[in-house]
RNA sequence: GGUCGUUUGGCCGAGGGGCUAGGCACAGGUCUGCAAAACCUGCUACUCCGGUUCAAAUCCGGAAGCGACCU
């Protein structure tokens, strides 16, 4: 498994070693699943693609949205067939959850109706947080004393769990056992000095912009309700009404990507430090 | 040289005698189905020197910087 923040290099190591093993590649990076996103998210070239077999590069539509749960299944079953040909397989990505789903499995929880989700966001919107709260303490209070409790997103997926599954969320959770895989995992984390990381990620938003990535915006434009396109590189231009609107502000809008890539690359490094002890 | 105005943290920016907004940046962190998401914590500044006052970033003088206009 090779992981490590955004733009440090991870691409090109998961490359070399899977010519090294003469072995093939498990992507698990939450936005190069779909076909539409290609330069925002810094999918592996053609020729890249075309030195090793990828597994799960654009392979979905971000009209038809993937989850961990989803991904985890789906790369179980994938790696259960590529071990019977290979003794080493490499996974590389950056989205800490569905790096650790992969390897530690996730919980099998009850899939709450799409209405209840709805209802949830209305009220958060209509009674405010403390609805949410309230509700969540009652139901489980367990959790309710470890959550991040003004974090709307979470409230609310621990409510729809509850009340779906007439249980309470954390009581869920904890029956679920660590998965043993059939396999061993190496992690390695792709490190780079902060100084130089924050240059690559400068240098490759350049790029990106030099590559089209306006041109991809503007192919995805009517996409961008989609939660999947609350992306930095798409979601700066979309502050703007139009594309046109973005157009006349490219520079400000390269400025944020490159802070907000910067932002999210440090965020992955917390998450590498605390599972890792590295990044 | 003169007149008027202005000076708030790394940056923007409110306030305007005692309770020291807010935002951004920066630093750290949380994490089991939207995760490139969402959320949390830290960061106490009022240009300088005097004065008035129990108490000054806030009022009064002066200095310096900046700006505008005048000569």
């Amino acid at each position: 498994m090779v992981t490590g923040p955004t733009a440090s290099g991870k691409t090109c190591r998961a490359i070399q070693l899977a010519q090294q093993y003469h072995t093939e590649i498990v992507s698990c990076d939450s936005r190069q699943f779909y076909v539409e996103l290609n330069i925002g998210v810094a999918r592996p070239s053609p020729a890249e693609l075309d030195a090793v077999p990828h597994h799960f590069i654009a392979c979905r539509s971000v009209s038809n949205p993937y989850n961990v749960f989803d991904f985890e299944s789906d790369a179980i079953s994938l790696l259960n067939g590529l071990f019977k040909r290979y003794d080493v397989v490499v996974a590389v990505g950056g989205s800490g959850l569905y790096i650790e789903a992969l390897c530690k499995g996730i919980a099998v929880l009850p899939d709450p109706p799409a209405a209840l989700r709805a209802s949830l966001q209305e009220r958060l919107a209509v009674e405010g947080i403390a609805s949410l709260q309230e509700q969540l303490r009652q139901l489980d209070p367990d959790y309710y004393d470890r959550v991040d409790r003004c974090n709307p997103a979470r409230l609310q997926r621990a409510l729809e769990v509850c009340l779906t599954a007439g249980r309470p969320y954390s009581e869920l959770l904890k029956q679920q056992e660590l998965k043993k895989r059939p396999f061993e995992i190496d992690v390695e984390v792709v490190c780079r000095e902060p100084g130089e990381l924050r240059s690559r990620i400068d240098a490759r938003v350049e790029q990106m912009v030099a590559d089209g990535l306006c041109d991809e915006v503007q192919s995805v434009w009517n996409l961008r309700h989609f939660n999947t396109l609350n992306t930095v590189g798409y979601r700066e231009f979309f502050a703007y009404g139009s594309m046109k609107d973005a157009m006349s502000h490219l520079d400000e809008i390269v400025g944020s990507i490159k802070l907000n890539t910067w932002h999210y690359a440090k965020k992955q490094m917390t998450w590498c430090r605390k599972k890792y002890g590295q990044g």
